[in-house]
RNA sequence: GCGCCCGUAGCUCAGUGGAUAGAGCAACGGACUUCUAAUCCGUAGGCCGGAGGUUCGAAUCCUCCCGGGCGCGCCA
């Protein structure tokens, strides 16, 4: 629709005293489909013309009905809005014709050209479970990274891993008390997770057991051979088993780079701090005092010289500026951290470097349970593993009273049930919490993954056996003709739906809203079933059995482009 | 105590300051000899947390209040 609003800008630009960028954000879609594809509210300028708004529309009405542009039909006052009707099988013809050429998304959505984005994304923490609360960001940065890669950027995926910080020197310590070599060897990430939580209930109240952990991060940061040692074990075990399930989800990340890959910089970090005149001492810490700005401190050295997150993310962020020259670097991180990114950001601009601005936080809200939330430290968390394992065998258990005669089972299975974990992490708006619950996660009907990946997969069907019966093509219609003969309500809707696949992507892309595709996909999907329904496709006759063929190859693609931006496969049966 | 986020149908949520607030789930009633019923059609369901304000117009912006969540110098 991108190309029916360029022209309306156009358009009305040169009828009022306002420029193409001012007219853009006034227009609107109509609540109803009679009323038009866009309209112009005309309240706006009702006072600047001292006029009535409805006489406003009216006489723009007047002024540009006669005027034929490319891809309106025509132009109606209704009250104080001007409604545009497109073109239909204008905008259908070459919706569709882009569409099954695979020239779409590139003529319309390649905004990227090569920039570079860095996104920081998943980020689990070694030596625990990789838990559904980590899922989150997992999920959307990885829809972010197809989806600016999908228009014509270059994403650099990283994964900031957390295996730095005290809580080594936690486990450590715990291990050094309790420790068993052959547990450790067995199981080794539930193992470790459980020393956590161990050392945790312990040290509630022992002060000592505390500080025997502090000491033994210390001994770590400084190179001692017992911490290191232990500490490359637990990383070793922890990678190996989350290069397992980035695996299972179909994530792959350009760089793993953990918070220690940062350790050598953290002086030059702290020194250059000091360079600037930002640094001070404070109660025997190194600290940016910030607040002229209205944030609390950032302390950049502990009084015990041991650093800090945020030192190490000050490190990771001009390594990563020196080494990408990003146009822009987004870190998909909880809501909680809100506070920390503002205090990132801030330092690095203090520090002078002019693309603090380009960093993003976007945030999203936290999964919890009905009563209370999941923490790591109590051992109160569902693995995502089980969740994983849950969902594909469902969706195996459904194929086999549906469809048990589908070749791939398994294969389709785990791209139903993955793909319905991932989908409900998408589909809503990011910053709200999330309540886990199991019937939820295990639904497969309505605003689902398998809602989209039926669509999709009940279309490839119906073009598979097209094809048997027509030989090799789909279909031999020309595809003006094909447009022109889709006239039934049902099939308009699904055009001017598919015609607002690059609005969608572009919109998801600049609010860093997967949920924004998300939505798109399940409308397209509904408009899709809609059709199914009211219009058979083998079963018609002649030309108009071949302009349905071309609206579902038109279709497809978007369906299955779409899906794979949120980083969910589309079977062509299930 | 201070700061940030959220509050829309029984439940989960959409809704760039604009026209009659929309989906899904759950409930109820329909549609498989016909391209896959993981679907579709219909019915019912609302003081958009509350009160003020700004505006021609507010679920949307501002202020206050209530409820929930999160954070607030030596965790990440």
């Amino acid at each position: 629709m991108l190309r029916l609003k360029e022209e309306i800008c156009k358009v009305l630009a040169e009828q009022l005293p306002l420029s193409r960028e001012q007219v853009e954000p006034l227009l609107e879609t109509p609540p109803e489909p009679e009323m038009g594809e866009i309209a112009f509210p005309c309240f706006a300028l009702a006072r600047e013309f001292k006029k009535n708004p409805k006489d406003i529309a009216a006489e723009l009405a007047k002024d540009i009905s006669g005027r034929s542009e490319k891809y309106w039909a025509r132009v109606e006052n209704r009250g104080p809005y001007l409604n545009f009707f497109v073109n239909y099988s204008k905008l259908g013809r070459e919706v569709m014709e882009e569409l099954v050429s695979g020239s779409y998304l590139t003529k319309w959505c390649s905004r990227g050209s090569n920039q570079v984005v860095v996104i920081d994304y998943s980020a689990p923490n070694i030596a625990k479970p990789f838990g559904i609360g980590h899922l989150r960001s997992t999920v959307i940065g990885n829809s972010l990274y197809r989806i600016y890669r999908a228009m014509g950027y270059k994403p650099v995926g990283i994964n900031h891993l957390g295996d730095w910080g005290t809580q080594f020197g936690k486990l450590i310590a715990a291990y050094s008390r309790w420790g068993d070599k052959k547990a450790l060897e067995q199981d080794p990430v539930n193992y470790l997770y459980g020393l956590y939580v161990d050392f945790h209930r312990e040290a509630d109240g022992d002060e000592h057991l505390e500080q025997e952990g502090r000491e033994w991060f210390r001994k770590l940061e400084e190179g001692n051979e017992d911490a290191v040692k232990l500490w490359d074990a637990f990383c070793d075990f922890s990678l190996e088993e989350f290069k397992k399930i980035y695996h299972m989800l179909d994530i792959e990340f350009d760089h793993y780079l953990g918070e220690s890959f940062y350790n050598e910089q953290l002086d030059r970090v702290v020194e250059y701090a000091w360079q600037k005149g930002i640094a001070k001492e404070s109660e025997g810490a190194i600290v940016v005092d910030l607040e002229k700005y209205g944030l609390p401190p950032c302390i950049l050295k502990k009084k015990d010289g041991a650093t800090l997150y945020i030192t190490r993310d000050l490190a990771a962020a001009i390594y990563r500026y020196q080494e990408f020259e990003f146009s822009q670097m987004l870190y998909v991180v909880g809501a909680e951290q809100t506070l920390h990114f503002q205090q990132l950001f801030k330092v690095l601009e203090l520090m002078g470097f002019a693309w603090a601005e380009n960093c993003v936080h976007v945030p999203f809200g936290l999964i919890r349970f009905k009563d209370g939330k999941m923490s790591t430290r109590e051992g109160n968390i569902i693995l995502l593993k089980e969740v994983i394992d849950k969902a594909i065998s469902l969706a195996f258990q459904t194929i086999q009273g549906k469809n048990p005669d589908l070749k791939d089972k398994e294969k389709v299975a785990e791209a139903v049930g993955i793909g319905a974990i991932k989908f409900g992490d998408l589909y809503h708006d990011r910053i709200k919490d999330v309540e886990f619950e199991w019937d939820r996660v295990l639904d497969f009907s309505g605003e689902t993954a398998p809602y989209v990946q039926y669509a999709h997969a009940r279309l490839c069907s119906i073009l598979r056996r097209a094809r048997d019966l027509n030989g090799s093509r789909v279909c031999s219609i020309d595809i003006s003709e094909a447009a022109m003969l889709l006239e039934k309500e049902e099939e308009k809707t699904l055009v001017k739906h598919l015609a607002l696949f690059a609005d969608t992507v572009i919109k998801a892309q600049k609010n860093q809203k997967p949920s924004i595709l998300a939505r798109y996909l399940v409308d397209v999907s509904r408009e899709f079933n809609r059709f199914y329904h009211s219009c058979s496709v083998l079963g018609e006759e002649g030309n108009l059995k071949e302009a349905r063929l071309r609206l579902l190859e038109a279709a497809r693609p978007v369906l299955r482009e779409g899906l794979q931006m949120l980083g969910i496969k589309a079977p062509e049966e299930m």
